[in-house]
DNA sequence: CGAAAATTTGACATGACTCAACTGGAGTGG
DNA sequence: CCACTCCAGTTGAGTCATGTCAAATTTTCG
């Protein structure tokens, strides 16, 4: 990522999805602001109001749940050019119930409540924007549900592998596992099948 | 519903996100259509486009994924006031992998591709509305995800009595098994335990 | 009433979890 | 450079939740 130029993938992203003028790009970044998070460090917290929608220009973060049992279960992991946060949280003004939490040292761009209100006003093409990506989100999300359902937990930890390769590379087994929805011993115990069929 | 107005909810529902003039709602209403389907009749199925989104005004329909085996695996109920339809299919107009069949008699309201495209030129608060509602679907249905992987088929099934009484008095049993992801033997098991557990 | 659909039952199988111990790096500090 | 710790990953034994299959029962509805 340039220096000099930080935005560039972000409206480049926009982009792909609107035509964006020059002055909409204007009103657009003097409606954002830049930020770097340190590995470890929360851009959104459960019972918190998430005051901003972040997107990952380079870096890599994960949105997780706490359970009663104070058990994690992760529901996402965000990587470069993707939108992280607690959508609910954001779009009403209200506690989150998702956490998330930097993987490692996070570049991001952030657009806070007040001035995403102002913006869907001044480019209202960023409303059209956010329906198409939160409608792919949703169409994703709703895919995983009756895959989950569909297949075993092996079937679902080879398509991720084979969906997301990047993200298996930079996150560890336990957090896959709880993103799969199973317990890290038992993720162990399938990754030693899967090698063992590889051999034979 | 009145034979009158039967788009009354339908206005009301998007009223409900957005303000619309009366211009606004004959715009709106010049774009879409009222139709009724029968109870078994297939509102969109897989394989095919997507042309139409739909809102139930009186009904209720079912959405479902057909796995390799041939199981179906319902991700989601509609019933009034509700939008169905393959969102993924629709927006891009690609083949749709989401069976949507109605449960009995629908009277709904539909847009085309076409009409609906043109409607977010004239109106585009319909931008704002469809981001809104779409953004509230992603959101619940992201919690079902770690809902799923938190609680036990039985937690899921008490939490689903209590959210949608009237879905669980409308829809078999069976289906609902599917849409909480077991098998209508051990969702039965589930339902007697329960019984029993509220006799002593 | 009779047939088809939905639900229940029970015996058995298995995928996935729990728990506790062990292995093997990757720091960290003396 | 070794010893120590910490963390991720692995292993294995025992258990539990849920699935499978086949049959019986109940409900629905023409």
């Amino acid at each position: 990522m340039s220096i000099k130029n930080p935005y560039k993938n972000f409206i480049a992203h926009i982009q792909r999805h609107v035509d964006l003028t020059e002055d909409d790009i204007d009103k657009i970044l003097s409606r954002s602001h830049h930020k770097t998070y340190l590995k470890g460090q929360y851009i959104g917290q459960e019972g918190e109001i998430a005051r901003t929608q972040t997107f990952i220009l380079e870096g890599s973060a994960r949105t997780f749940y706490l359970d009663s049992k104070g058990n994690e279960h992760i529901f996402a992991f965000g990587i470069d050019d993707w939108w992280v946060g607690d959508i609910t949280s954001f779009t009403s003004q209200t506690p989150a119930e998702f956490n998330v939490q930097c993987l490692d040292k996070c570049h991001v761009v952030q657009i806070t409540y007040e001035n995403m209100e102002a913006l869907y006003e001044e480019v209202p093409k960023m409303e059209r924007y956010f329906r198409i990506i939160v409608g792919k989100a949703y169409g994703s999300v709703a895919k995983r549900i009756v895959r989950n359902h569909a297949l075993s937990a092996k079937e679902r930890y080879l398509n991720f592998m084979e969906r997301y390769p990047n993200i298996v590379q930079r996150v560890p087994q336990y957090m896959i596992a709880s993103y799969l929805g199973v317990t890290k011993e038992f993720l162990s115990s399938l990754r030693k099948q899967i090698t063992q069929e590889q051999k034979s």
